[in-house]
DNA sequence: AGACTGCAATGATGTAAATCAACCCACGCA
DNA sequence: TGCGTGGGTTGATTTACATCATTGCAGTCT
């Protein structure tokens, strides 16, 4: 299927810059840089060239909403490159931001014939895309592919529920800390040293629909932090971690 | 496996009856109250005699904690009878109720090696009880489990993602709203009549925990809607919701 | 019957975070 | 060179909800 036929839904925030988007530069999947990562990596060499077969490679520009909350849900998305963001709004244009997604991501999951969430590119994006019937085709020739995804589905119900604890119960000290240190074990695992930096793709906007905060919140809340020494904002949008072991115990909730 | 080698954690609230648990009253998984439910309703009778040599029944009173956070997690458990409540904590004893599960709810799937969340049974609770590596065997021996876990798993992410868009961005007459609308649509399905009755078998503390608040706005904001002419409270801690139409207007957002 | 206990409702007061409002800075563009 | 625009920070004020405190009420144990 054509990458025209993605659903466009608003137009993308800046739209100044020609969209290139296709199979550019994807030579196949057993070459792919996520081979190794999410649901590919359950598959052998000759299995994922019948996946490459199903696959469309696309291309997103900043901005762009890939995945329309309430459409037709008809395709699955594979990331490969770059960050986008899942939401869930409500009319008057309150926003919940539901998780950051990364490179290796599976998405698509639906319950209904519906998308019961929205998704929009960061940072460029590129994605492998399938259709629902030949995802469903690969899946049933490789049952091992259903496990892996079973386990993706199981890690995201994991997250969730963390993040309820987040949106339910932490103040906002606690949630931003929180965010930062789940960032930390991210970038560095979990051993992580003094300093440790982080650069951010999402704006403050992000991070607070992701929060369940304002934007004012989240910037008065990381300048509290920064004054009590756990942090150092560098430039660029970098931010250093000067102590990630009282950020935890803050995260966690043991520090008043 | 013996019921005695279940978590206890904490004793059960009201200590007071004895408790009975066993397999008292099981004639195996093909006459199962919950046959056409849940993961059971994927296999055909001579499969589900195979999986019922896999499960142990048990019986929980009000108030057992059976499945710990963060304890070992050799264990499944798939709902037959009553409610639990799944919640996660923080040290100080802030918590979070991510969810009440009934009757044909499969509990367990987990990340790593250990539970991210505790149960407990609200009222008297039955599940049909497997250890892992007996799942897995049977997972491994019927497939089409799999894609039953795969669709419960999906289903909850939904869920878990609503209730995010809830935690964070609705106010508490929202949350309440939701809460009372999600209920009657367990209940009675799409068509909803004027008056429909609702029951509730967890406290308004259990609320307040599920839906981010205390108790004291739980009460006040049922109060207020009843004021409005949305509910009419009955004896026995019975609600009956006047104008279901309203109460869904409110929950989606669609009114200050 | 009387006392104790768990749960719920309601009132008075406090507060964390939202809202409203400036202001700054970096960037692209005329 | 100046202007517009999209972030981001900070301050003053408001507010929705939490906290603290009291009361009522239905079970159930003695």
């Amino acid at each position: 299927m054509a990458p025209s036929s993605l659903p466009e839904g608003q137009p993308a925030l800046r739209p100044r810059r020609l969209v290139i988007a296709g199979m550019e530069g994807c030579t196949g999947c057993a070459v792919c840089e996520v081979r190794a990562r999410g649901i590919c990596s359950a598959l052998n060499d000759q299995e994922l060239e019948q996946l490459a077969r199903a696959a469309v490679r696309v291309t997103m520009p900043p901005g762009r909403v890939f995945v329309e909350e309430g459409a037709k849900a008809d395709a699955f998305f594979n990331i490969t490159a770059g960050t986008a963001k899942l939401f869930k709004s409500l009319p008057d244009g309150r926003r919940q931001i539901t998780g950051f997604v990364g490179v290796g991501h599976f998405l698509g999951l639906a319950v209904s014939d519906r998308y019961a969430f929205g998704a929009e590119a960061i940072d460029q994006v590129k994605v492998c895309r399938f259709s629902r019937e030949r995802l469903e085709m690969v899946v049933e020739e490789f049952p091992r592919l259903e496990r892996r995804l079973l386990s993706e589905a199981a890690n995201e119900l994991v997250a969730a529920q963390e993040q309820m604890l987040l949106l339910g119960r932490k103040t906002a000290r606690e949630r931003v800390a929180s965010f930062l240190y789940e960032q930390l074990l991210d970038g560095y695992g979990n051993d992580i040293p003094s300093g440790a930096k982080l650069h951010f793709p999402m704006t403050r906007a992000d991070i607070a629909d992701f929060l369940g905060l304002t934007v004012e919140t989240v910037s008065r809340t990381l300048s509290g932090l920064r004054r009590d020494g756990l942090l150092a904002m560098g430039a660029g949008h970098e931010i250093s971690v000067m102590a990630p072991a009282r950020l935890q115990a803050i995260a966690k909730g043991e520090e008043g």
